[in-house]
DNA sequence: GTCTATAGCCCGATAGAC
DNA sequence: GTCTATCGGGCTATAGAC
């Protein structure tokens, strides 16, 4: 049997990263293959053989990205039980993402999607926040929040922590959100309380 | 005396308009030169008298989007008092633009300034903020909101708004704003009110 | 002032050597 | 599997006729 390579993946990761990383400085009509080859070390021959094309790439990063956001969102989902804790997971994982991996929250909050996806998605970045709404539906069916239309309560609670993870990218708040999460949970969750 | 031609200005008019409805559609790079003669029916000669390069096109765009905006609110504001109706005011005009002029707002939430703007402006779509902070900093001061970082709760109100109006633009919220507005702006009140 | 024609550049994607 | 070299195309911006 032959000694398999170490990585036989090294370098399609590391177009990823480096891709992804570029897509969210510049923008993905601002990116060349050119420059992804010059930022990750590997050549245009190698991309064009795994991803079919630049907009291949631009899917597969899409993916990859959405899917674990989705994941550790479940994972933190099954620890705990009443509507407020649950959108506290929301909220606590957007934070802690928008500050240990900005380019990953980046990605999720600024990437203009149909600039690559040619059959545009349901809706962007909708998978977790269909999420939330069903937490919130049955949060209000239970009379754990204020009886209002769920969508609009979703669209409140998210509204705040998502505008929040914006501001601090774009460095208008200026400490870690660590440090004021609380408050902004708080304020979240005194527009939807009962 | 020369008779003046009735719109010495009709066809720079009619480019900005073109211009501003396919980058907001299509995105700044996605739309070519070639395209917006085609769409505005005025010669790239034209354009380029008028503005330099395209990028000079797309700041022309900016600014005077920008300054509508805030020409609005700076209007509405004037005629109400209580910090209530003052933020009620930003609220109002984000909804009513949502539904009257999508595009407008569209351009304000989504497009990426850095693309075109080579010295970055200090914060995109800042100023209408900036003047949402003041607001909130001062009923804070007077307790007419709850005591709290001034900047969180501006983040906050505007948060549920903006988000609103996203949401709405990309179709997860189904009826007029108009429709929903009084819960928006109740949610966002609550979140911040003493 | 407004147009058409075109120069010059860089990109995405392919072909084929190793 | 990974590379280099290169093609065809579409873009921004200019030149110059009207």
């Amino acid at each position: 049997m032959k000694v398999r390579k170490i990585n036989p993946e090294q370098k399609i990761s590391q177009v990823v990263m480096v891709a992804r990383k570029l897509f969210v400085e510049k923008g993905y009509h601002n990116v060349s293959i050119p420059q992804i080859v010059a930022a990750s070390g590997v050549s245009i021959g190698t991309i064009y053989k795994h991803f079919v094309s630049k907009e291949g790439l631009a899917r597969f990063i899409h993916e990859e990205t959405l899917n674990e956001f989705q994941e550790r969102f479940s994972q933190r989902l099954e620890k705990v039980e009443s509507v407020y804790d649950q959108l506290r997971c929301f909220a606590e994982l957007v934070f802690e993402i928008t500050e240990s991996d900005p380019e990953m929250m980046e990605y999720m909050l600024f990437m203009k999607h149909g600039e690559f996806l040619t059959e545009s998605f349901p809706i962007c970045s909708t998978e977790p926040f269909v999420r939330v709404q069903r937490i919130v539906a049955l949060g209000i069916e239970r009379g754990d929040l204020r009886k209002a239309d769920y969508l609009l309560s979703a669209v409140t609670y998210t509204g705040v922590i998502l505008r929040a993870a914006e501001l601090r990218i774009q460095g208008v708040i200026q400490g870690p959100l660590s440090e004021c999460q609380e408050a902004l949970i708080a304020n979240a969750w005194a527009a939807i309380k009962p």
